[in-house]
DNA sequence: AGCACTACTTGCAACGTTGCAAGCCCAGCA
DNA sequence: TGCTGGGCTTGCAACGTTGCAAGTAGTGCT
């Protein structure tokens, strides 16, 4: 069914070089040469093929995005952000979805294998570590993104989660809220998410002079609206209530407010509730999520950029970019709406 | 970088061929000259160069899923289900986003170039119509999803939206709710979803006895939470308001929550709100969302199966299959939540 | 010793494309 | 008439892989 050059050129009795040209639009080809062509190519359908030509010229014009979980709305809408960015550059996106499931990482990321078919990867790592990804076998760039810190000497954004932790626990405390609590700590060597924003947290406590309640910290195994309701169920069997819950994103925080609400409690009169991410639901949610919103297109742009670096032969040293985040305040914590 | 077979080949003393064998374990190697090509396999790092493999087998192992917004949870929950089921065959999904503009539709589905890199591809088409369908260059095997009704002679999954819709409609009726209004009618030709969904709630509402008012019958130019909650606004500036809304998704359904919460009335006892998708979101919202819950993984499994069907020769007529769906009773209409 | 058979290995060609360099033909000029 | 040059076209090879069929060597049997 799809015709082959070598078709067209017995059609229009040219060698398959000319039709090559006419194809590609090389101007020594005659006017009437090129007109038999054209009718030939058109009379066929002839589509290039596409496995064909990136063998020979060793680029496909797709890269790939390779992220844990698709329907996280951050990353779907990091997704978007990056599809539109690379279609500037005139390639394709793809996506793919590992579920943070190592061997899945692996076989996309480290083993050329799958990967051979895309001319760069852009990949938000969940399980792979620094270690395994110092030692790549494929030669196809990568440029890392998100929170877990990896020291491969490979490009990487990130955002400053420790500054912006304490940002929004800043908040809370000057708005004069006494136990703040915090949904999303983890342990786990891999997930240094959550470490980081305790840091963040413990570090705007300890500069208010306020004391760490070890049991207000509260871990998480996933960052999902199940595990923010879960854990705000457990805060709300605590002796002592807290009065404001910094969430590690939002959808910890809308879990959280599930939970919150469905207890007759009031947000943010009884507890006020910040998340992380700046997602959509969290601005049609009611009440509407206080958040730090890290700038997605900055993210997904500087990720691009890089990487059409590195595939023009851009050698020079692994770049470390931080993107812009800012606090955008809305009624889970003030009753107002400031970005509207 | 990469090594090829050759370069294998030549540090093992043995011809290409050999080295191939050895790659895809035929058994016809002896074990000594096994272990001799292993380790010069190993040596060299070597990886398959998957586009070559492609070019030579007429088979990439990946399959294309092509979607209009990735971001909305909607279709980022079915991509989960495709992923997961497209792996249990070995294949690899890649997801592509459309943003339902004609020209990337076209694009990606219609001419073979871009396509050609995949098996088959799974397409959910927005703008795209039956007659452009019918004229496809390309050879690649199509699946479509969703409400579109296209007669091109493809493979078709699809929910009986009329049907559901009166389902929901007829809820809301049975629960003794007057004023019922509907927010996602369209108008535009090439999306037939919302005049779909408008048929079946007209149709539970004749059953019932009642008249359709029209003003209650409100469009949306999308399927967005901005869209219900600015068709919600209008619904709420009638002279008498409604008591209840089947909005024709969640998000929407959300968007129109927003608006009514926000101006202090409540759900269900002033307003009874039904959505359709059942989306994560609206199951954690407050109060959560009674919606039409099509059978996502049903529509995955069928999707990939059908495709796979078509890889394999299978030439038989095209099918139409249509997916299964229930309705979700939870806190919006009835004040209990049934499904947890 | 000769033959058949098995076990293993290999060269060739092809998938569809494009870079390279050479080729052809005709016009123009001496 | 012969030579040069430009305009246009072409054949070859290669990208890295695998199917096919043929090749080699060694073994066992008569």
């Amino acid at each position: 069914m799809a015709a082959t050059l070598r078709e067209v050129a017995e059609r229009a009795g040219v060698s398959v070089r000319t039709v090559s040209n006419v194809v590609n639009d090389f101007p020594q080809v005659a006017t009437e040469t090129r007109a038999r062509v054209q009718r030939a190519l058109d009379e066929l359908g002839y589509q290039p093929n596409a496995v064909a030509r990136t063998l020979r010229n060793g680029r496909s014009g797709l890269i790939a995005l390779v992220l844990p979980e698709l329907d996280v709305p951050y990353f779907a809408e990091l997704t978007r952000a990056v599809i539109e960015q690379a279609a500037v550059a005139g390639y394709t996106v793809v996506v793919d979805q590992t579920d943070g499931d190592p061997v899945r990482e692996r076989e996309l990321v480290m083993r050329g294998s799958r990967a051979a078919m895309f001319d760069g990867l852009i990949f938000n790592p969940l399980a792979l570590g620094g270690a395994d990804l110092r030692n790549r076998a494929s030669s196809t760039p990568v440029v890392l993104l998100g929170e877990r810190v990896v020291q491969g000497g490979l490009d990487h954004i990130m955002i400053d989660n420790v500054g912006a932790a304490e940002l929004a626990t800043r908040h809370l405390i000057e708005l004069g809220r006494q136990r703040i609590a915090a949904i999303g700590d983890q342990f786990d060597e891999t997930r240094q998410t959550g470490q980081l924003r305790t840091q963040g947290y413990r570090a705007a406590l300890r500069a208010a002079g306020r004391q760490v309640i070890p049991e207000l910290v509260r871990p998480t195994e996933y960052f999902h609206r199940a595990d923010g309701a879960a854990a705000m169920a457990d805060l709300l069997a605590l002796p002592e209530l807290p009065d404001a819950v910094f969430c590690y994103n939002d959808l910890l925080a809308l879990g959280a407010l599930r939970t919150i609400l469905s207890r007759g409690l009031r947000v943010p009169d009884d507890i006020a509730l910040v998340g992380f991410d700046d997602i959509e639901d969290g601005r049609y949610s009611t009440p509407s999520l206080t958040t730090i919103s890290p700038d997605k297109t900055q993210i997904a742009k500087n990720a691009v950029q890089l990487l059409l670096n590195r595939l023009d032969g851009d050698s020079s040293a692994p770049a470390e970019l931080p993107a812009d985040y800012t606090l955008q305040i809305r009624e889970s914590t003030t009753g107002q709406d400031a970005s509207r």
